[in-house]
DNA sequence: CATGTTTTCTTGAATTGTTCAAGTTTTCCC
DNA sequence: GGGAAAACTTGAACAATTCAAGAAAACATG
């Protein structure tokens, strides 16, 4: 279950979690070690997902730790925080990569996509209206159907549904 | 406070709003077309906010009913619905150009871009990751700061907390 | 214009992801 | 080894959204 990390793009990193943390200015402990490992193992994954790996990992971790881990690894720019429409929280290793993601309407089911422009798409401010603004990120969100839904039918969920209950997720690299 | 609408790009529709109901097949209610007007006027309205302006247009709409609505409209194209980031859901009439949006990571407030690249930015769904994915849409977010909550220094709430409380939202065009 | 069917709206409660608060345990620097 | 700061635990609270069931409209038809 616990195997290496597929290498898609430019994602080896190379310095230990132990490292990450530290130069983040960070204490190392337990928890965040076993939450960083699940969401390296999972991309994507929400709270809920974290909270049953990272038990299965460490012990007896609480809702409110996971959160409050995420939160601090998040804001540290270890973690990077997803949210495509009206989801749940999802969690995906910070790698500098510029990569996007293609969400299914019908199953949630998330996949990287490398950026399309090579750089930093359109961090084009000289709009008018975005006169005085200072854009630093650009998320882009691709909308569609994945394979598995379109075949199955799974009909047109329109995604209007916030939660989807199952706790089971497709999850996909 | 209830002037014109400002028209910025191509977004008089010289449609009236029961006819654009009609043709979606949805049945005209005093209700929708006050929802439809608020939207028009407030564009990014949150819930709330759509809430309190349409009850001071018709008397008495639940909450609920105006979640229907909000439901309903959205799902027959008239409506599109955003969530940037951990935020509430927010509405704005679907007009079909192919605008983006630039979000103040402070203050959340939002303001619309025409699309960078002319056509839907990177339909391009030729990534071997992506295959066999059916792309309708790409949603841009940029994210970033505005320059009033540069200027007044409002710091870097790091927008890792969800809801603010405000009602009295900073809204612009 | 009456009537029936379908859709829509209302009221009120429930759900749920997320956060708050206070206290206890760690980590890590000196 | 101690002591301050940061991190975790427990338990409760919140707030946006949704569910459920009934009442009230809207529209097609006779």
């Amino acid at each position: 279950m616990v195997e290496t990390r597929e290498v898609g793009r430019a994602e080896r990193v190379p310095v230990a979690p132990e490292q990450r943390l530290r130069s983040a200015g960070l204490r190392v402990t337990a928890p965040r070690l076993a939450v960083l490992d699940v969401v390296a193992e999972y991309p994507h994954a929400d709270v809920a997902t974290v909270l049953e790996r990272t038990r299965e990992r460490a012990h007896d971790v609480s809702v409110q730790g996971v959160y409050d881990v995420l939160t601090a690894l998040t804001r540290a720019g270890l973690l990077r925080r997803l949210q495509p429409g009206h989801s749940v929280a999802r969690y995906e290793l910070e790698t500098g990569d510029n990569h996007h993601h293609v969400v299914c309407r019908s199953c949630q089911s998330i996949i990287d996509v490398p950026c399309t422009t090579g750089q930093p798409p359109c961090l084009d401010t000289s709009h008018p209206e975005a006169a005085g603004f200072v854009v630093d990120e650009a998320e882009v969100i691709f909308w569609g159907m994945c394979p598995d839904c379109r075949e199955h039918g799974a009909g047109d969920h329109t995604s209007l549904q916030t939660t989807q209950k199952s706790t089971e997720k497709k999850e996909q690299v």
